[in-house]
DNA sequence: CGCTGTAATGTAGAAAACTATATCTTTATG
DNA sequence: CATAAAGATATAGTTTTCTACATTACAGCG
């Protein structure tokens, strides 16, 4: 029994980790919290600190905030256009579709001998997936990730686990939007982290 | 040390218990954690668990949330007019200023004998100081809780404990709006709980 | 089938929160 | 000065997180 509120908070890391195509272990060395507590945490197995919340919604591009109870539609309507609404103001949309360019165009500038490995023909079908979405609900930093792996494989040919990890990231950002996720579209993140149940006040 | 996160909830925290005009020991009993830890807490002295971050959050109206890094701003001037906001949809003006005068009401339609209580004067002085500030930035609970309190002392003279607490928290709640904290116009509460200031992170 | 990556689970130990209770300081009020 | 309330602190004991590490289960893919 690990007090609704805390399963509601843990629903939402999971839901925008998986959103931004990170795995569990990825995301420890962001936060620096190890892998096997995120596994707990994200079950609603333990009542975490604030700190380990913090540490982990940071390294999500999260922000822990104490609302007034009357706002929290309004919030939540709010941030559920968060990543939709920055991309919206052209500057955002534009960028993601650069940077996919600048992708694109880093895979094709390959030499023949690279370009033949499995890990990049993956990419490239990535990357004409997630041209059927729009701009708007990517994530540019993974997709930047993607480029600046590519681009160290260019100078170094040993450098072929971070365009694989690379791809699994794209990987998962597509099967996250196809699975009806649309980071800006729908909820990203933006539940009310918990909801009211029980008075345990007398 | 105590990861300036946490310090900012803990003010936040703070400074919303003061606008409600509760002490520690009257937020410890509605959130079931001892007065002594909330002190620890709002000092920033712990880094406390989720749970009791609830457990006062939701004895306070607070509502915990996760939002994208883009949105806090919006997020931060949504909250911030808050309780304002509510207050000026006309409905809320209107009861608090019915409140007051219920409980004004009620303070004069006390017998001769129980009127001259120091309690009773106190809070006639403290009614009119009220009447000064917009009713959007009063906290209605908190005037209902005394009107209650003065209509208990009707029926049971013997109940003046509820009006002396009652007391102190109109005090409180004056003081604090005096002070600079109008519940509405300012930040009541919606800070981002946190900054960043070190990124730890390659 | 074996390999790889992801996630869930377990164990042992160190560290820290949390509780209950009590004390102490400060401040305001009579 | 005395009383009362608020808040900071302390001690002692219980419970839990948290970390490091290993292990296991379970997928997809060559």
């Amino acid at each position: 029994m690990m007090s609704a509120p805390i399963e509601h908070i843990a629903r939402s890391l999971r839901d925008t980790r998986h959103a931004k195509g990170l795995s569990q272990r990825e995301l420890s060395v962001n936060s620096v919290v190890p892998q096997g507590h995120i596994s707990k945490i994200e079950n609603g197995a333990v009542d975490l600190r604030v700190s380990s919340l913090v540490a982990i919604a940071r390294a999500l591009d999260l922000e822990l905030m104490l609302v007034p109870r009357g706002s929290v539609a309004a919030v939540r309507s709010i941030s559920a256009g968060a990543e939709t609404a920055a991309a919206h103001d052209g500057t955002t949309t534009r960028r993601v579709r650069r940077e996919l360019a600048r992708l694109q165009d880093a895979v094709h500038h390959l030499p023949a001998s690279l370009s033949s490995e499995t890990e990049l023909t993956e990419l490239s079908r990535l990357l004409s997936d997630l041209r059927r979405f729009r701009p708007a609900s990517l994530d540019l930093p993974t997709i930047r990730r993607a480029t600046q792996a590519v681009k160290a494989l260019m100078r170094d040919p040993r450098s072929r686990d971070g365009v694989r990890r690379s791809s699994l990231q794209l990987r998962r950002l597509r099967d996250a939007l196809a699975h009806g996720r649309t980071a800006g579209d729908s909820a990203l993140s933006v539940r009310p982290a918990y909801t009211l149940d029980d008075d345990d006040d007398g």
